[in-house]
DNA sequence: AATTCGGGGAA
DNA sequence: TTCCCAGAATT
């Protein structure tokens, strides 16, 4: 508990003048220090739409390349109902979280199908389309559609609970509550998108996780985070579940084709992790210990004649990936097979040229995968004889 | 209320 | 390394 902490004035009038002078000193600060991002300035509530869903969980910083590829590829959302998802999950490949691109892809033919193309301008409207929750909607009715409604992101709770040195945590029970009143009653109502924007600009420039640089808060004078002295302090870190490390195997198959490497490819299940991308073939296993080779040419077996384990030993590589809470380290194996009798594919199977490689959707364990192989493709050429490329 | 989702960059 | 980011859906 903070020692100057303040009890919260009951009386209106007071808090009436409180609320407007963090608004005005929130939004001055805003419209001076505001970033110059692409979906800002846009009258357009798709482009709103897609940068909110592409910002979940996910920093401006890496949002930037992959909103200006999507726009480009999908302008309107009559563009994005009429694509395949297979394109869509290509755009997506890498950013993470594939679910976002999945839901993004289904709404849009929702908001197409069921409401004329437009987009719900209610709170209430837009959270019934899939992937939009408690923050999107609120940021999508305040910034596209001008509604005085309040929005609560990480950055949001981080300045709220320290404006107020909330002690609960911002996350659920009574400290998310707090946060989302708090929000609601300071927004805005003339400028409310402005507002929203402001105070998650705010979080992420200046009321930053680690070292606040509470010198340059136009909020620090009301702040009390700032007057006990040690702001950092909210909200309280919850301690996160880490989960174990893991191992696992990626094999490179490929064969020569008229004179370029093809490489075969599977297709993961549409259940379940990375649903639906494709992936060199790979195994995984929990824990600190290597995967067999017979582990990884399981899949394979009875599938084509030839001496496997000798074949699938060459290592070419090792990857350390690592995701939300767990931590993967790969071995890579290459395996030429031009000069094999491959049977035919099934469904999940397919051969990919590498010119098409870049054009697949798959994960970014696989985009590094990619890049090994292509940085060590001139030793290679150094090391096999050129007639096996012809 | 607690997990799952499989990226990535700053400190 | 750790943290956590313009979170949502599911269990």
């Amino acid at each position: 508990m903070c020692p100057t902490k303040q009890k919260m004035s009951n009386k209106t009038g007071q808090d009436e003048g409180e609320e407007q002078g963090f608004r005005r000193r929130l939004l001055s600060w805003f419209d001076e220090n505001r970033r110059d991002l692409p979906w800002r300035y846009v009258d357009d509530p798709y482009a709103v739409w897609v940068s909110e869903i592409m910002l979940q969980q996910t920093r401006v910083t890496t949002v930037l390349d992959y909103y200006e590829r999507w726009m480009k590829r999908f302008p309107t959302v009559e563009d994005l109902a009429e694509a395949d998802l297979e394109e869509v999950l290509e755009l997506w490949s890498g950013l993470g979280y594939y679910r976002r691109a999945r839901h993004l892809h289904r709404a849009a033919t929702t908001v197409v199908d069921e409401f004329d193309g437009e987009l719900p301008q209610s709170v209430k409207g837009l959270k019934k389309l899939t992937g939009i929750g408690d923050y999107t909607a609120g940021a999508i009715a305040s910034i596209a559609f001008g509604q005085v409604e309040p929005l609560v992101d990480g950055n949001v709770m981080r300045v709220i609970a320290r404006y107020y040195a909330q002690d609960e945590d911002p996350k659920r029970g009574a400290g998310k509550r707090f946060v989302w009143d708090q929000a609601g009653k300071l927004v805005d109502p003339g400028r409310p998108g402005d507002f929203n924007q402001g105070l998650m600009e705010l979080g992420s420039l200046v009321c930053t996780a680690k070292s606040p640089k509470c010198s340059e808060c136009p909020l620090r004078r009301g702040c009390q985070g700032f007057a006990c002295g040690d702001p950092t302090r909210f909200p309280p870190t919850a301690t996160p579940t880490r989960q174990g490390p893991m191992r696992g195997r990626v094999c490179v198959i490929y064969r020569f084709s008229g004179g370029e490497a093809e490489f075969l490819l599977r297709r993961r299940p549409a259940e379940g992790l990375l649903a639906g991308l494709w992936e060199f073939p790979t195994v995984e296993v929990d824990g600190k210990s290597w995967p067999t080779l017979k582990d990884l040419r399981g899949w394979l077996s009875g599938e084509a004649e030839t001496d496997q384990d000798r074949d699938l030993s060459k290592e070419f590589g090792e990857i350390e990936h690592v995701f939300s809470h767990r931590r993967l380290r790969v071995k890579v194996h290459q395996w030429d097979v031009s000069a094999l009798h491959w049977p035919t594919l099934g469904k999940r199977w397919r051969w990919v040229s590498e010119a098409e490689l870049s054009g697949v959707a798959s994960s970014a364990l696989m985009g590094k995968v990619k890049r090994l192989w292509t940085e060590q493709s001139e030793d290679r050429q150094q090391e096999i004889p050129v007639s096996q490329n012809g």
